[in-house]
DNA sequence: ACGGGCATGTAACTGGTTACATGATTCA
DNA sequence: TGAATCATGTAACCAGTTACATGCCCGT
């Protein structure tokens, strides 16, 4: 999210918990700031103290290095399916950024995803092995199929509101 | 999966992989070990090299602790939702070491999911706010609709086993 | 007798999570 | 002035993952 301008911490947090809604309950404020001081450690961020007002307290302006930057290009160019919510942030931050169109993002998913499904399909055929493990198999498909459902819904409301 | 008996590493390995079929491909050799000692660590297991015979090279048989044996029990009746593959794992082992009904647990699985999806449509309605948040709601609700026609799938399955 | 793969293990990195500490601002 | 809460941070733990080390066995 820091692609899209630096700022501190309490600010990402307030966008996290804008994007996630009732869904943020977990997030846990210290979190935040270990991940933060983690990736400055990484050299993908720079952190340096608000500089010149001395009136507000301590704040650290957080801000992408270009490794950094990099890095969100990959993340964003990356199909690997990373689960609901992060993928959610994914478009959003695509979009905040301007770096990426978050239809196409969707697009790219959904390929993926029926290529795994296919594969998973296939898997099913193609092993009439233990049964059990038929069962597992019934249930990939199953959640893949409802994942490209939801993109469906992620690609209509996306696509609405780019002019 | 100890709870049916005590056993060695690759024995469990290869349990595992027979329960996951081909969804094991990353499973790592190592990986299991490395559980082992830890749990041995926490006091849930013990891990004795297999006395007698000199013969075989070094095998460790591990067996549950008391202490152990109440983590399975309270494992089998959380419902917290772990996923696919480890709520398959469950069932398997909870059928394999006779310590609870496979259907039963699926049973007490779908309550929660169904109390869950209930709670996020109730979630979506309430939430007339941003309109982002709302549609990462919308998916969850789709991807509980999934894994309760999974679970029937499972009921199914599980149903049709025990005579 | 030796190469491959069976079986076990260890050290180290990573990232999520918790619990707690600190100081500053704001408002009753 | 004191309580709430804003804003930042730290130490520690835990679990997953990788990469590697070791030694035994079996077939050729």
């Amino acid at each position: 999210m820091l692609a899209k301008e630096p700022c501190h911490g309490y600010e990402l947090r307030a966008r996290l918990q804008q994007a996630l809604g009732p869904t943020a309950d977990a997030l846990n404020a210290g979190q935040i700031y270990v991940t933060l001081s983690r990736l400055e450690k990484a050299g993908l961020i720079t952190g340096e103290r608000s500089a010149g007002l001395p009136d507000r307290p301590e704040r650290k302006v957080h801000e992408l290095t270009p490794a950094g930057q990099q890095r969100v290009t990959a993340w964003l160019a990356d199909v690997g399916w990373p689960g609901l919510a992060e993928f959610h942030l994914k478009l959003i931050a695509a979009a905040a950024a301007g770096l990426a169109d978050p239809v196409a993002i969707i697009d790219a998913q959904r390929r993926e995803l029926l290529r795994r499904l296919r594969d998973a399909q296939r898997a099913a055929m193609a092993d009439p092995g233990t049964a059990a493990a038929g069962l597992l198999l019934e249930g990939l498909v199953i959640t893949f199929q409802a994942d490209l459902r939801w993109l469906e819904a992620c690609e209509q409301y996306w696509t609405s509101r780019r002019d």
